[in-house]
DNA sequence: GCTGACAACGAAAACGTTATCGATAACGAT
DNA sequence: ATCGTTATCGATAACGTTTTCGTTGTCAGC
């Protein structure tokens, strides 16, 4: 017994007995059609269990219901980003479709591009890019950049105060009495990376501190790259006492390279991180890190992209920026020799 | 100057000189044109950036050419699957939607029924279930699952061999010289986590051990709720040695509490987790687990299902069982007073 | 009993494709 | 010249909707 091919508008309208145009006008709350045969009509397409073609509506009304949302590749930033855009698409008749180009993207600049071409007009009506490497393009339709590689300019765009974030880790650091304190910095070629390093900057100098440049390393936001830079860090004759590490990836691969060189975190060395993924408070030690709102990040996006689908006239450089703060938790600690002194700085 | 609202087939066969049927033969490498003209064809498209709409073609040929896969969470197992299942579609010619419900199934039976249902015929040609409360429904799409709630009928199911990697786990603590061995099960309407528990049994059957059922607690897939039975655990008068937890982010909960509380991991305690997700080589200590090929499960669901879609005719109960091994890392040792023996089991 | 207004409904075109099938042309064989 | 064959191409119906607009019926007001 194999499943009926599904019902079209027309077995209802037949089944019903009226025109197909009713049916219709019953599915999408249209007027001209009287409270009887409504309801008569949905009868009918309940008994049926009729549901409408996505398919023939999009075709028919120039626009899916669905909005799809590109990442480089699942690592747990995008992860929770995803469950933030879930978390706000429910309810707004859009579907969400994830496309993940694999994490082969490698530095290719302009990977979503490829995608967006074949996708927009036809099977998404906008879209949300995550980390994209180009903005301003024109795509033919609706686009919100989330934390873009370049600077805003020429499409709606969500990060976050990276740059405070930043300078309130370091001060962190500081203020605990740190001093010789290492940057392990994210991919030079994001302008999150940028802006965390000029955040660092301001605090060492607000503090009147020299960023020794041999304590400033560049570990790509991924942990293998970072573990090899923070071996060579921890390896230093006069080696940093803190780590400022560009994400919690890096942060906590810093850590576990500390462990196996048998130094103690935070006793030995303090390590601070970026983003607040879940992981940052299971790990052990558990990790202090700047808290991005990465799920309200993505929340944000697709709100935002939902109004232009609806025509909202944004301008095109809207730019949000969310809010960061300090969560402290156990991988921080004055240096050995120093009492321990302020604990909240945020 | 707002983009041209995108060429159509017409378009592009007025400005060829030829008619819409010739313009899609070229399209589709259909028999029935010369060379030549179907050059200049490509040429036209070349020239206008014509895409065939995704729509129109789906509603004309009944098929979407997208599957979907439908998560209840994106947890890092459903991260890594996805991963997987993103790997096996490249170059099929099938794009992958991804649904989550968004973690607010709640223990609700059914969910990805009321996502099927307005999708299947419509917007995908099939779809991966991951870790479904409800299989044999017929959907009227092709639909396998990964790691159902209940036990294999009448849907091709893919699944890992639970019951031998627990059986591994358990004995590999045994060989250590472990006696008094927990273990912190999963959800139990789960099959996996029945399964496990299972093989944890065997085990300790076969090393002679009794099962204390004081040690065998519910930690329901969960880090907060294991974190809490582990506290229970550890606190016991007589404490375990030794840990086998139902999945990774159990484990690592546990080591979590375990430091907490002052004992170290693996000297006082010993800890085995399931699943390898990456955090559990990246934790602190690296977690000794049970290796399940994650990736692979998702390129395997999702080339069956493609399979399925293109007509094969699997029987309905196909059963893919991908082995498991064991991973030893540092979170397990020989417990105190013994010296270490045995480190390789698999 | 007419007219006008209004509500309820349906016929048909359109959205952008693809498959079928008939038309035309070219050409070799009879 | 006629026929059959083959290669190339185009007109058209269909896929399942929605929307426009015309048709019909009803009824109030004169």
């Amino acid at each position: 017994m194999q499943p009926s091919p599904r019902a079209t508008i027309r077995d209802v309208a037949a089944r019903a007995g009226v025109s197909v145009a009713t049916v219709s006008k019953v599915i999408n709350d249209r007027y001209g059609v009287s409270e009887q045969t409504a309801a008569h009509v949905r009868e009918v397409i309940a008994e049926l269990g009729y549901e409408a073609s996505l398919v023939a509506q999009s075709l028919r009304n120039h626009q899916t219901n669905v909005i799809g949302i590109l990442v480089a590749d699942l690592e747990p930033f995008s992860a929770e980003l995803l469950k933030g855009a879930g978390d706000a698409i429910r309810g707004t008749g859009f579907e969400l479709v994830v496309y993940s180009a694999g994490g082969r993207v490698g530095g290719h600049v302009g990977w979503e591009q490829r995608y967006l071409s074949r996708l927009s007009g036809t099977l998404v009506d906008g879209a949300v890019l995550v980390t994209p490497t180009v903005v301003g393009v024109n795509y033919g339709a609706p686009v919100v950049a989330v934390d873009p590689h370049t600077g805003p300019a020429g499409q709606p765009t969500i990060d976050s105060d990276n740059v405070t974030g930043a300078r309130m880790a370091t001060a962190h650091l500081i203020t605990l009495g740190h001093r010789r304190i290492a940057l392990l910095g994210g991919r030079p070629d994001l302008l999150s990376a940028q802006l965390r390093e000029r955040g660092f900057r301001q605090a060492m100098a607000a503090g009147g501190l020299p960023v020794e440049e041999e304590l400033v390393r560049i570990g790509e936001y991924d942990p293998e790259v970072s573990a090899a830079q923070a071996r060579l860090l921890l390896a230093l004759p006069d080696r940093p006492t803190a780590v400022f590490a560009g994400n919690d990836l890096s942060a906590i691969a810093t850590m576990r390279v500390a462990d196996e060189l048998g130094l103690r975190v935070p006793d030995d060395l303090s390590v601070v991180g970026f983003d607040d993924i879940p992981e940052a408070s299971q790990c052990s030690p558990t990790l202090t890190t700047i808290r991005q709102p990465i799920r309200e990040m993505g929340s944000r996006a697709v709100e935002l992209l939902i109004g232009l689908i609806r025509g909202a006239e944004e301008p095109a450089d809207t730019h949000i920026m969310l809010p960061t703060s300090l969560v402290v938790r156990n991988s921080t600690r004055a240096p050995a020799g120093l009492p321990p002194q302020d604990r909240s700085t945020s």
